[in-house]
DNA sequence: GAGTGGCA
DNA sequence: CGTG
């Protein structure tokens, strides 16, 4: 698929590329904010720690996970699912920054879907070799809320493919600070991160941090 | 009912 | 290394 471009004139150092009739990538839209995001995810993880869940089949995630919000994302072998509670001590996940909702509001906003509230932000560390298989998103109660997904770190490359997983997905480079959403008749399509390369990133060192800002309920 | 993993 |  060659990418449709939207390069706003007035402002170089953020672009827009959509890769279907409900996804857009912001390129580097989250960069000047970098910091501040940052901050929040460290203050997250102070009360919720990273730590690597299991899947239902057993398997332990090569990403680490933490949550902020309302809900939070998790798996054990039991199933996924959205959960008001941290599984690690049973008490409330840590609020959601105002940096992270407003980030990702005028995100889904750009990206032409108005009002978005998250309620979730599962925050995602990657190390080099750390991956994840292709999936479909959809433990969330409306599927007509979009998904808010913010790169920071190590660059990655994202495989988007389609509504069914025999898809072969594109392979598309992600970098420091690009925001990808999708929504509409691509909420559902198959999505998942190859392998990270190795690198140094100024901000992060050897990390890649993916923030993914749902409307779980 | 497998499933965001492992391995051929 | 990418695919299944």
């Amino acid at each position: 698929m060659t990418a449709e471009l939207f390069n706003d004139i007035t402002d170089t150092s953020t672009w827009q590329e959509r890769l279907g009739p409900g996804s857009v990538i912001l390129r580097r839209y989250a960069a000047a904010s970098d910091t501040a995001l940052l901050a929040a995810i460290e203050d997250a993880v102070a009360t919720a720690p990273f730590r690597h869940m299991q899947t239902p089949g057993g398997f332990t995630m090569s990403a680490a996970m933490s949550n902020c919000g309302d809900y939070g994302w998790t798996a054990d072998t039991d199933g996924y699912r959205y959960s008001a509670t941290d599984p690690l001590n049973d008490r409330a996940w840590p609020a959601m920054p105002e940096t992270l909702s407003e980030l990702a509001s005028r995100a889904a906003a750009a990206a032409g879907f108005a009002a978005f509230q998250p309620d979730v932000c599962l925050i995602n560390r990657y190390e080099p070799g750390a991956r994840m298989s292709l999936h479909q998103d959809r433990d969330e109660a409306d599927l007509t809320q979009p998904i808010v997904s913010v790169s920071l770190g190590l660059p990655m490359t994202f495989l988007f493919g389609g509504l069914r997983r025999k898809e072969r997905p594109a392979r598309i480079e992600l970098q420091h600070g690009d925001v990808v959403v999708w929504g509409g008749e691509d909420r559902l399509r198959y999505h998942g991160v190859a392998p990270l390369k190795d690198g140094e990133h100024p901000l992060l060192g050897r990390y890649r941090i993916n923030l993914t800002l749902r409307r779980a309920h």
